[in-house]
DNA sequence: CGTGTAGCGCTACAACATGTAGCTAATGGC
DNA sequence: GCCATTAGCTACATGTTGTAGCGCTACACG
């Protein structure tokens, strides 16, 4: 972890739907994010740059200015941020090892049996064909940026 | 909010150090607690108290008395709580599918392809034998107490 | 039966995270 | 030159979390 900024911490709710936007419709302005979120969470325009400012802080986000508008885009791939967390709880509840909480996932049919088992078999398609391609193997540790 | 109590708020770090002594220890007293806890964080007696306290008031334990010292107890298993944690996050980044989740965790290591594949397995046979078995339904739903 | 001690509840407080927002300054269009 | 847009800075209220002091009660011991 290279961390320039970038504590590990969190998102809070509004953070999170800044960042939801962020990410399904891609570079975009405070503006764009607060009208988008207008009907949803209306905010003042100095809380949606607030936000994406702490965003940037925390290192989901960077800016680039275009005129004299702010475009952000998200710096982290969504699916990496949600990988991210998800470890953070295996190593915290589960000594490391996903197994059980798999297990338990579904058991609480977080996911269905199916699903995992198509999952299984596509993830060995993958996997080897990764295993195969010696360049490909970055998508393995940093996908995002 | 009616919220008798339980709210589902997160473990902060200390928390999580009793409640993991909790879960791995069984019943036990504040006092086993801060002595256990004494070598990696020492606190002192009031302070394990409101913890357990408030991990109490979260639903996270529940305590009887034997004498006249609070037995503390886990209420809900590890990982039930890790489950739901990950609920989460499937539900807020993934849009409530976590294939791409899983795809992630392999491709990030957080799990190995060949565990994925041997869980797959396992928890075929599992979920067939629960299926077989009427009430044990209630494993699915609800596992703690 | 008085006193000490263990163990609990209550309350407080500081630090930090988060949501919210106002005010000011710069900048570009009219 | 003036207004609207947009960024920066700063503030503040609230909630969460770690930490702990203080006082009360009940049991043990002499």
């Amino acid at each position: 972890m290279i961390a320039t900024n970038q504590r590990p911490k969190g998102l809070g709710e509004i953070e999170q739907l800044v960042m939801d936007y962020v990410w399904s419709h891609g570079p975009c302005s405070a503006e764009d994010c607060r009208e988008a979120l207008a009907s949803t969470r209306p905010m003042k325009e100095s809380t949606v740059r607030t936000i994406l400012r702490r965003l940037e802080e925390k290192g989901f986000v960077a800016h680039e200015i275009k005129g004299r508008t702010y475009i952000y885009r998200p710096l982290q791939a969504r699916q990496n941020v949600a990988v991210r967390a998800v470890k953070h709880i295996i190593d915290r509840f589960c000594g490391g090892s996903a197994e059980e909480l798999l297990v338990g996932m579904v058991q609480n049919s977080v996911i269905r049996r199916d699903q995992l088992e198509k999952l299984a078999r596509r993830i060995s398609r993958e996997s080897a064909a990764a295993k195969n391609a010696p360049g490909s193997r970055s998508r393995g540790t940093s996908k995002e940026e």
